[in-house]
DNA sequence: CGATTCCTTGAAGAGGTTCAAAGGCCGTGG
DNA sequence: CCACGGCCTTTGAACCTCTTCAAGGAATCG
């Protein structure tokens, strides 16, 4: 028995992409979202699912890129060395972000791109997106949309990860770490990445985070995974705010 | 003797809004640089050019807006007041920059956009992307190559004068003012807007630029223009990269 | 010309960095 | 299995940068 005989006929596709599309769980918030089932059919080109282990990278800055991608899973880090030689992270990008639309322009990637955690992206290649943009016009303001959201995030990321004292910074951090949380239990960085989040030492994110422990603002079950107390990093965050 | 007899006949515009767009002087580097002249002519929409005096104000955060707007002349700001209250200043926009994008997708204005010098800008209202994205699909791609751009302005804003010490990030100020820069003078920021530009309290500012002055980098003929001088600038960066 | 606003400079103190060393958490190999 | 080395984290102490608080000076405007 095919597996298409489980489905709704009015459902049933006959590319397998396009099946693969309709099952995916962030179809509804992705790029192709705006696409029926029928649409979708006409899918044929190849929309490769990658897996990344933490630290390895999806793309490389300057590099000429043939494909954005859509985060499926898991977190990814984009960062920059600045001209000083440091490197810098930008923002982080997760479930049905989308990176690396550069690529869509024919340009080159502007920043690495580089898995946090355990990652699963979809590969949207250039070749589609032209290829749907002729037939399917609405899908460049959907492509819009999604290049606003990622300046959203950098001006975000902007007025609430760089300023202020390192306190503060750490604690906007631990709630947009939240944003991205999993049952429960958040991704905790690594301090060599705090510190490249929000430009200061790793001692003094150690300093920090240790502290929060203390505070009981934070448990780390281990070290790549913490518990947020979400009244107490909040409490923190007020109290912060109302003493400068 | 009409104007538009001194122009070849190829070139002669009907519409006088194309004619004040053939003859803009961004035109090439601006959304319609795609649009022949033919196509120019077809635009029936006033195109408003809207002049703006140091400090105010050209859209607001969270206005539903209805326009984006083109830089012709002068620099406006992009600020955001953080969840902590305070102002920060995104990036700077100027000359063939385009500003307020997300009105494009109905979206509300990100952030205010303020003028810091005198200031001429185009306003391009949505219904006028609207119509010519049917008729001419093209300038999506254009429209996209903006957004692009924004978010790569927003990302070496962020690696470079967000990370480091204060006067590093000071010179890399005014290595950007220089990109902007118009017959030898430079605009030179009120050291309040300095302050909101480079996270430090505006007496720090204030003693860098004194200091940079002595130093021989810049020269200030008056409050808010100065003369900076490139190789001393270069010199500057280079000593303070080498010995961190 | 006085009032306001912005800029500059000083001195004291806090916050962050630097340097240094010790403690935990692996994976490898004896 | 435990010992070892490597890597990351934590903590301490001294130092330095930047902020804070305060006051005087320059520019601007009615």
């Amino acid at each position: 028995m095919s597996s298409a005989n489980v489905i709704p006929l009015k459902h049933a596709l006959f590319n397998p992409q396009a099946q693969v599309c309709a099952d995916c769980g962030v179809r509804r918030f992705a790029l192709f979202g705006v696409l029926d089932h029928a649409a979708l059919d006409n899918i044929h080109v190849h929309i490769a699912d990658i897996k990344l282990q933490p630290g390895q990278s999806l793309y490389a800055a300057q590099a000429v890129g043939s494909a954005a991608y859509t985060v499926r899973e898991g977190i990814v880090r984009l960062e920059r060395t600045s001209e000083r030689g440091e490197r810098r992270i930008l923002r982080l990008a997760g479930r049905s972000d989308m990176l690396g639309l550069e690529a869509m322009l024919g340009q080159t990637y502007a920043a690495d791109a580089v898995a946090c955690t355990e990652v699963s992206v979809c590969r949207v290649p250039r070749t589609l997106v032209d290829d749907l943009s002729r037939d399917r016009p609405e899908i460049l303001v959907d492509l819009m949309k999604r290049w606003q959201r990622a300046l959203d995030d950098a001006d975000e990321w902007l007025t609430e990860l760089c300023s202020g004292p390192a306190r503060h910074r750490m604690l906007r951090l631990l709630l947009k770490l939240s944003e991205f949380a999993d049952g429960g239990q958040v991704w905790l960085p690594a301090r060599l990445e705090m510190s490249a989040m929000l430009d200061m030492t790793i001692e003094t994110a150690s300093r920090l985070i240790s502290q929060l422990k203390r505070e009981g603002v934070l448990d780390a079950p281990d070290q790549r995974h913490a518990v947020i107390h979400m009244d107490a990093l909040l409490k923190a965050l007020r109290e912060d705010s109302a003493l400068s």
